[in-house]
DNA sequence: TTGTAAGCGTTATCAT
DNA sequence: ATGATAACGCTTACAA
């Protein structure tokens, strides 16, 4: 009734309206100033649920995280999501940002999500290699871009933290501090960031002739939990590693707690390193030592390829962003061979 | 195009083929069955913007969350999001998160996200006193429920911990534990938690006799640059409380990492406590004491609430919740006079 | 029990 | 430059 009531109260038609407010240019300049001042005083607000069926489009983008039904949005992607979703708001985008729970169908989820007509595209984390989201946005034509590169991605649609070269620097950084037990608590190995930590950990152990304890590699998921369990599995090892290398800073700080329990000091015994520089990470103790990455840039990133993609919009967008090793107090500085 | 093929296809009417699909009773058992059989098949999937056209209806409930812009969702929601995101996905509707930033006017934010058509109705987080978005609300009659409680709430609009009691017990406990000087650094007055939770530290203080410094009492953003801030402040008077209770357990991290930096012995010399029990808590070194609610609980009930305000239901729900306090390694036991 | 037809509030394609 | 009018895909009186 709204756009309907507006034309009316002019003396208008509402495609003219619909026109003048849509900034059409085949409009009269005072026509539209008219209808303007006049939706201006009337408070008229187009209903965006017609807008949408009539047009086809959201202005909403949309994201799914999975719940582990502890946290709704993981540290790891909370200050890339707020970078993405403060550059899409100001294009007049909106993020959503809903979760899948373990007992939901991932592919009926998406597929719900995709065909709603609640979003115009969707953000991918947690990327798997072969991942089946993809193939079935790709099926379906709907517009994706992915955090987590994986083989045969085209630059359109991905961006990544060079997670390969983060972890070389960092492993080699260590060996140059005098480690040569470094162990990897990597995150489970169907992300396409795993597998790329890992060839960086062990490109850098190579290098330098380490020999690579396969008892030092574990999997497990970015949580406090897991990482205890699999240090304390490591640190009963008859040959224990000097340093252990942590997927994120939630299994940094796991770590750290497990070697604290066995009595090891961290930052004297033993050097332990997390990823993706999270809020508190500066602020335990000892902090912790870990692998930034410009998460503004990222997210922004993110948001500029939607864009390009659904708006033709033809944002500069780097694929890929560099890391860098923040050194904190979990750090060993003088390793004095103590086996 | 889509009921309409479906009808056309099995030579019904689309109001037939609704009615078959939705569940009303005025429709002929084997007709339905050959409906849902033929929906199946075809692979029909309604559209829900057109639905929610014609319907006025969503079936999404809405949460608008402040992004500080370095976090996306705060450690002090996450749990209770999940929970309440759980329940209501088990009921067909899905929770999408939304933020706002600061250059926002949050008004027309919210305004902008009931009128959307987006949503059924919203969650409401950070309630202050004479909340303008509450106003705002009913002013709309939109559904909306509260994780807070303010003066004049009804029972059928809002959740809330029992903070008052919460940190009466915690101060309570800190007294008996030997404390005479005991901080408390609160989140901003202006939420409605931070007054309740003044009340219950008072109360306590007052039974006991005990004298309110002013300056022990601070405000400030729950994070832990503020929490360090105001803990420096508070550890260079003259007169140094030997306890600081935190409005929740970033604040506790940041009071820690001020405290050591400062040389005490969190747990030794002086006893921090915070409240919320973020995921975090239990690894820090040393581990917070702080006050756990059921998150769970919460949760499912807010949802519950908002099915009560939105479907009719029934749902019997608690709209207070307890608050347990979680001894760790940051309490202090035996306090020996050193002040 | 089923069908008809009028919305829901826009946009978009024609004419005019 | 403006106006009819037909979509968009569904729901819901009201009729049959």
């Amino acid at each position: 009734m709204s756009i309907k009531k507006l034309a009316a109260h002019l003396g208008l038609s509402k495609s003219t309206v619909s026109r003048a407010l849509n900034g059409y240019t085949d409009v009269n300049e005072q026509t539209r100033e008219k209808v303007l001042k006049a939706a201006q005083e009337i408070g008229y607000r187009a209903n965006p649920t017609a807008k949408r069926l009539a047009s086809g489009k959201s202005r909403n983008i949309g994201i799914i995280l999975p719940a582990h039904s502890r946290t709704f949005v993981s540290s790891a992607f909370s200050k890339v999501l707020a970078a993405a979703a403060e550059f899409l708001a100001k294009h007049d985008y909106q993020l959503i940002v809903t979760t899948i729970f373990e007992w939901q169908d991932e592919q009926q989820v998406y597929y719900d999500f995709i065909s709603s007509g609640l979003v115009d595209g969707v953000f991918i984390v947690r990327t798997r290699h072969q991942d089946p989201r993809i193939a079935m946005l790709k099926k379906h034509h709907f517009p994706y871009v992915c955090f987590g590169f994986d083989a045969n991605f085209t630059n359109d649609s991905f961006v990544d933290v060079d997670n390969t070269q983060a972890f070389y620097d960092l492993t080699q950084r260590q060996i140059m501090q005098g480690h040569t037990h470094i162990a990897f608590l990597d995150a489970p190995l169907e992300l396409t960031f795993s597998l790329a930590r890992k060839r960086g950990y062990l490109q850098a152990m190579h290098e330098a002739h380490l020999t690579i304890d396969p008892r030092w590699l574990l999997n497990g998921e970015l949580n406090e939990h897991d990482a205890m369990k699999m240090t304390q599995e490591i640190m009963s090892l008859v040959q224990r590693p000097t340093c252990i290398l942590c997927a994120d800073d939630t299994m940094a700080l796991g770590a750290i707690a497990a070697c604290e329990a066995l009595s090891y000091q961290v930052g004297i015994d033993i050097a332990i390193a997390g990823y993706g520089d999270y809020e508190y990470s500066g602020y335990t103790k000892p902090s912790i030592t870990t692998v930034k990455y410009d998460t503004r840039l990222v997210g922004e990133g993110m948001s500029k390829l939607m864009l390009n993609k659904i708006e033709d919009k033809q944002f500069e967008v780097n694929n890929w962003y560099e890391a860098m090793i923040v050194i904190r107090q979990s750090d060993t500085y003088l390793l004095t061979n103590k086996i």
